[in-house]
DNA sequence: TCCCAGATGCGATAGCGTCGCAACTGCTTC
DNA sequence: GAAGCAGTTGCGACGCTATCGCATCTGGGA
């Protein structure tokens, strides 16, 4: 990261930050540097990072950026599709960039997640195992289930083993 | 409701409050007047609680009671398995009694929760629609998943028809 | 370079939930 | 029926996530 100041035609940025600056102007959006640092944080994790984490790590190319402005960048950002959101757990929010790689589209694969109520570990599936759960509901309910929206709460393999005989552990949520 | 003063041997009670009472004394849990209400309150209503809700009905059979004893005597009656609880959107959770009629095993049939994120109306659906997932989430990564636990998002049936073509509304979660 | 709609920084505010502590009370024992 | 004590309650403070209003600043079109 900081390869160089923040100038907005910078040619510079990874593929997918250039992309999405680009879906910024091409909506007539303007870019900014919270945008920027925001897109740019997301953009270099595989992490599911919460505002809190997104505030923290912008400080690197937008130092001073305030997290009411975090969390403005990520509510355009998300209208505009160039953002995702997940509510895990009861709590925090976990966000991640939403824009393929333009070379292919291996990586941010549409995914589901599965949060462990015990160590709070957050898991990605594939989207597709909830297919036939989406397809159920749509046609018994005519409810349209957004399958990465909200994690799936429950206990991961690891706790399942060592937590499951009485230790002092209690699941928190 | 309010049919006489709680005295912990009262027999008034409806069955499933009768029955989380007694289940309270068998694990030696205090039968204390704010216990008694919150199970009151939930036995009560076939809706979605969430704790504040919780804590203005309680007022009636339990005048005064503060909600951070709410808090813990969900919390408490949850450990118990008497109640569960469900996180829906990004932040409520909603309470359900967990205690089946003692007549016949009819109502609070286990149930999974789909919520819309634009009219965040809560949805119940049957715990088995989500059957192939949790078996193939097991079977995949060894997670088990609870499927009660955690609202799926999504846009409800009215949102779909009659929110889609751009009405000024904007989905919050 | 000018200009202004839109973005930012900041502190205040709101909602949900938890904590520490002193006072109270169920429940057991006598 | 009274005593004693561990567990529960009431209360306010606190922490966290997120949003809001407002004055200031700035991106980007002219």
């Amino acid at each position: 990261m900081q390869v160089g100041k923040p100038s907005s035609g910078r040619s510079d940025f990874p593929p997918r930050v250039q992309a999405a600056l680009s879906v910024l102007r091409t909506q007539h959006e303007r870019v900014t540097r919270a945008r920027q640092a925001v897109i740019e944080v997301l953009d270099g994790t595989e992490e599911h990072l919460a505002a809190d984490e997104i505030v923290a790590r912008a400080e690197a190319s937008a130092p001073g950026v305030h997290r009411a402005t975090v969390y403005r960048a990520l509510s355009t950002l998300g209208e505009l599709g160039l953002v995702t959101h997940t509510h895990v757990g009861g709590s925090a929010t976990v966000y991640h960039l939403a824009v393929p790689e333009p070379t292919g589209p291996a990586t941010s694969v549409p995914h589901a997640h599965l949060q462990c109520t015990n160590c709070q570990a957050v898991i990605d599936i594939p989207a597709d195992a909830l297919d036939s759960l989406i397809r159920r509901v749509d046609r018994e309910v005519g409810f349209h289930v957004e399958p990465h929206h909200a994690a799936l709460l429950g206990l991961c393999a690891d706790c399942r083993r060592s937590s499951l005989p009485e230790t002092g552990q209690k699941p928190q949520s």
